[in-house]
DNA sequence: GAGGAGATCGTCT
DNA sequence: GACGATCTCCTCT
């Protein structure tokens, strides 16, 4: 299915947050699992730049939990929120600076039924998996993603997107975004006037009740 | 359809 | 001990 798609390589995430958050909108987040491929085309994003970014987890500067986003670009950091959700995220910049993309929206594409299963909901009652209601609560939402993903800390925080061996990466496979929205970034309070969201624009599958066209 | 509030626990101070 | 880059359920319109 996949190949004619290219891994992405270190580079494309050695740059600042906000290019590599927009860059990334078109590309594929694959998962590769012992059942088959999980794939979804990411379609919303947010930046988040490092010590000067107050909504940052870096902005407190280097602890264990963020080490990630000061380490090598193009790596996993994962964190868990609000007692339930975990979070997916890419390191960006060199080695020593911090910053970071947040993965907040994905339109599922291949292994619908697996990440359907993985999400816990029950979509039974309405067997049609390829209705757009029904496809937005499978990764439409950064805990949502992470979950029909299987994502979690313990297994994926420091895993590399661009290595061939990972079984996490982000490829391109040609796809075009016509227009691109900036919006402020969604559920933070600090530096919530910023405009470092970035979402494909007339996508159905983007997060929030805002902006949903 | 929109908006509000509770759940729940890892991380940091 | 306080807070949080969210989600879901419930209520109101």
């Amino acid at each position: 299915m996949f190949a004619a798609s290219k891994l992405l390589t270190s580079a494309f995430f050695n740059r600042d947050p906000r290019r590599v958050a927009r860059g990334l909108l078109g590309k594929l987040l694959v998962r590769k699992t012992p059942r088959g491929i999980l794939a979804g085309r990411i379609v919303e994003t947010e930046a988040y730049l490092g010590n000067d970014d107050a909504a940052a987890h870096s902005a407190v500067g280097k602890t264990a939990r963020n080490a990630v986003l000061f380490g090598p670009p193009g790596h996993a950091y994962v964190y868990f929120i609000y007692g339930a959700h975990f979070c997916l995220n890419v390191s960006c910049l060199p080695d020593g600076v911090a910053g970071g993309v947040l993965f907040r929206a994905l339109e599922p594409v291949a292994g619908i039924e697996q990440m359907v299963a993985a999400r816990g909901v029950d979509f039974a009652h309405d067997a049609d998996l390829q209705k757009v209601s029904i496809l937005k609560k499978i990764s439409s939402g950064p805990g949502r993603l992470a979950e029909a993903l299987g994502v979690t800390r313990e297994r994926d925080n420091e895993k590399s997107f661009v290595s061939a061996r990972s079984d996490l990466r982000i490829v391109e496979d040609g796809y075009r975004v016509r227009r691109i929205i900036v919006t402020p970034r969604i559920g933070i309070v600090k530096a919530a006037e910023e405009p470092l969201r970035y979402l494909i624009a007339g996508n159905a599958f983007v997060s929030g009740r805002k902006f949903c066209r």
